[in-house]
RNA sequence: GGCCCCAUCGUCUAGAGGCCUAGGACAUCAGAUUCUCAAUCUGGGUACACGGGUUCGAAUCCCGUUGGGGCCGCCA
């Protein structure tokens, strides 16, 4: 049997973090099972599709590396893959229940006979399910499948794309599962089998409210876009990681672990049935993770959307250590193209409040200036030395010096930033720093 | 309102009747280490929603309650 999965997003401009899990889902189990991942464009709703709204959609795939093997920009061999282009195949099967008596026309729209037995769902994850008519349904049952304006609406097309483009697993989200039984009924007016389904559970905002990108709260909104974690600077392969983790897991305790691995795992039974809350705070420390253990090449392009042109691997390699967030970048990195950075004020009253830093950094000037190779051992040497001599701890020189040549109380292994900043620079900066110093006492 | 799905630490999860005085991760707290921050290491607190069953025995099975989510469109 050959398996073909589909993830069919609708182009809105934005492209949610639920359908990117949901897209990745399908992607893994079609990879898992050898199988086929269909990508198909529901754009029936013409007011809202833009070329800028597929791309949308197909770069943020791209991003997250869920390549699909039939679709926009591929093509393949039950296309086209754009709904707006499939309205003679639309019309060839409405005519088709038409003419079995199974729809008919009422005030301009044509409407399906809708079976009034319950229909029961055999669902991979929810299990079997039966959803009979409810209140509102058993006064009317049936439900229109082209509008009077002659367009097909979405259980209609989603179900005969689906059986056209022979599609053999349904894995959505789980607000489709209600709507199972009339997709269900659908298939069988045309005598074909219905396809498995596979109904995930939904994410969720931190407080249990459902994720939308509309949501009045910006900051809820922010969290339901793709977009969001690309240009906060979040790295694809965190992303991808922490998605398979909501609702699935691979039982053993793992957590952060290549794509490959679970590719060879992921099974739909064991995914989870209930729904899951997003929690971004784990989702960073697993970017700081994914970020520390990068490749520097692969950081190195990853990084040049937030450098702002400033792509010295030597810096960037000493930062990737300390962030979290590749749009922290500028702000570790600043010091090392200009001599104006600010000063924090914090650092400079904590760390250079001593009568004696003034004094502590000229020598220490001195000291560097002498040194004949200048590298992050030979200056640890030096600046150790001078701490024995004059009798204090290193750290009351290492803090003065940090902030004078960075201005800041946090950054890289002091010795290692010395030796990237060169030592023009290190030594113009202590000597500034000496006279800048001196009036904080 | 009707119908459907769900319910283990704050969060993501492991647990498929005895291995559970419930394990891991994030977060949090305390300590260690370090030139700062981070990272790292050690340790602590924190959960089976509630009530009934079934069973020798239930986080695990059944029923109910409560709570959360979803669907009931000529939106997708």
């Amino acid at each position: 049997m050959s398996f073909r999965v589909r993830f069919a997003p609708s182009p809105t401009g934005f492209l949610h973090i639920g359908s990117v899990r949901t897209a990745l889902f399908n992607w893994l189990y079609a990879r898992r099972t050898g199988g086929t991942f269909v990508l198909r464009i529901e754009d029936t709703d013409t007011a809202r599709n833009t070329e800028q709204s597929l791309h949308t959609i197909l770069d943020g795939l791209r991003w997250l590396g869920l390549d699909w093997d039939e679709g926009p920009e591929k093509g393949g061999p039950f296309g086209p893959y754009f709904q707006s282009q499939r309205a003679a195949i639309y019309q060839r099967r409405v005519k088709e229940l038409i003419d079995k008596g199974l729809a008919y026309e009422r005030e301009g729209a044509i409407r399906f006979k809708m079976t009034r037995a319950p229909i029961e769902v055999a669902d991979l994850i929810a299990g079997r399910v039966v959803r009979p008519l409810n209140e509102t349904e058993m006064l009317d049952p049936d439900f229109v499948i082209v509008r009077s304006d002659g367009n097909p609406v979405f259980h209609f097309v989603n179900v005969v794309d689906d059986m056209e483009m022979k599609i053999t697993h349904v894995i959505r989200g789980e607000d489709h599962l209600s709507n199972t039984p009339k997709h269900i009924a659908l298939f069988r007016a045309f005598g074909v089998e219905p396809p498995q389904y596979a109904h995930i559970p939904m994410i969720l905002n931190p407080d249990g409210t459902k994720m939308s990108k509309s949501d009045p709260d910006v900051a809820k909104a922010r969290l339901a876009s793709l977009q969001t974690y690309v240009e906060d600077g979040y790295v694809p392969e965190a992303v991808r990681n922490y998605l398979c983790l909501l609702g699935w897991s691979p039982k053993d305790n793992r957590e952060v672990m290549p794509l490959e691995e679970i590719v060879k795992l992921f099974d739909l039974p064991q995914i989870l049935r209930n729904n899951a809350r997003f929690d971004s705070t784990k989702l960073l420390w697993m970017n700081g993770e994914y970020i520390r253990a990068l490749p520097l090449d692969r950081f190195l392009t990853l990084a040049r959307p937030f450098t702002g042109g400033r792509d010295d691997p030597k810096v960037l390699g000493l930062v990737k250590e300390k962030v979290k967030l590749l749009k922290e970048l500028p702000d570790w990195i600043g010091y090392f193209f200009t001599d104006d950075y600010p000063f924090d004020p914090e650092a400079v009253k904590k760390s250079c409040g001593s009568p004696h830093t003034s004094e502590r950094l000229l020598k220490l000037a001195d000291k560097f200036s002498a040194i004949a190779a200048w590298d992050a051992a030979g200056l640890e040497a030096v600046l150790k030395a001078l701490a024995t001599e004059m009798a204090i701890k290193t750290g009351e020189l290492i803090h003065p010096c940090r902030v004078a040549v960075s201005g800041k109380s946090a950054g890289p292994s002091l010795y290692h930033m010395l030796e990237v900043l060169g030592r023009d620079r290190v030594l113009a900066r202590l000597r500034r720093g000496a006279e800048k110093f001196r009036s904080v006492v």
